[in-house]
DNA sequence: AGCAGATGTTAATCTAGATTAACATCATTT
DNA sequence: AAATGATGTTAATCTAGATTAACATCTGCT
């Protein structure tokens, strides 16, 4: 965060006050659908798994955050109204946590972060739409290339089947891809 | 917009004086892909498609914007670089235009502006996830009942080729869909 | 009126990716 | 070390949606 906005000292001890740091296991849950999500939180180590089931309780992985990410139900945050996906610690996880109440308080209070969370949301909306183009002009093939690239890390660090339901292909197809990729 | 900031009659002024209002005809480009994109429009009447055109020459359309929708390559306009969108007029369409410049200026003289653009932009991340989500747990078929209630005046504005394009399928198969849901 | 270009439909064939199922590996637990 | 459960691979078959191509309609234009 201190690359984008510069804090005072009274600042910076403002809105460490308010921040709640916590620390998840493997496998907790941070929000279920059809929580509200309380809470926008920013990935200090671990990492998440941001999910929708669907009403035939298929999984699919909308996004993962790993350090440095943010992590919520934006849509359920900002409207404080039930939220569409789950997210789970897919290992040991800790947060940087900013509440509904309190990140109003910190906009007020410090005008900086209003405009240090607008690049942000500007930041992932300007993702998901790219991301929303690759899905319907890359092959899945050349999605999962670009997904390595992108995420050279997280590939050793999630299951395979996670990766698969992430680019919307079955892991048994995605096992058809690297073995197609192993031999070029 | 008055319907999320309330403007004094100075403010009120300054904003007008600062934003460029156009109007365009069918068929026009505001944005070119690989231009930058310099401005940020609000749709006052008419209708615009933005689409991104792959290597293959394959049009693809990300979203329609009608009256009272934003319209413009957000990535390009926020980081000042090369377009990936095209934005074409498929009406005669008037716009409220921001410059790059002038919306920092707007956003110090008007900090109220800040937090309606970020505001602006957290609906549009919200859509454009749900956007994902659906584009994964629903067919074709249901994708297009989808479209239709959530468009319902835009069917009749714009051809079927481009809501097939829209929803990623080819325009005989939404024919099929279509000769499907007439018979049910 | 008649022609050209843009849009829409239908039907036959093709393919990327899904499904199913059998088997392989690897960790954990007992 | 054997057993259980979670993950990964391979191969056979199936299907949603793509492609191609022929034919309608529906413009506007001369």
């Amino acid at each position: 965060m201190n690359d984008y906005v510069t804090l005072t000292e009274e600042e910076k001890d403002f809105l460490v006050s308010k921040v709640i740091c916590r620390k998840y296991l493997k496998g907790q849950y941070i929000v279920q659908q059809g929580d509200i999500c309380k809470y926008s939180c920013f990935v200090l180590s671990g990492c998440t798994k941001t999910f929708y089931m669907d009403p035939q309780g298929q999984e699919h992985i909308v996004m993962f955050s790993i350090e440095d990410w943010w992590s919520s139900d934006i849509g359920s945050f900002i409207n404080q109204t039930p939220a569409d996906f789950n997210i789970q610690c897919l290992e040991s996880t800790e947060l940087a946590m900013f509440s509904y109440d309190v990140i109003e308080e910190l906009y007020s209070e410090i005008p900086k972060l209003e405009r240090f969370f607008r690049q942000v949301t500007e930041r992932g909306l300007i993702a998901s739409q790219k991301r929303i183009v690759r899905s319907f002009s890359l092959s899945a093939k050349e999605q999962y290339i670009y997904f390595r690239n992108q995420y050279p890390k997280i590939d050793q660090r999630i299951p395979q089947y996670m990766i698969a339901s992430y680019l919307g292909i079955t892991k048994e197809f995605l096992s058809k891809i690297k073995s197609q990729l192993a031999l070029e």
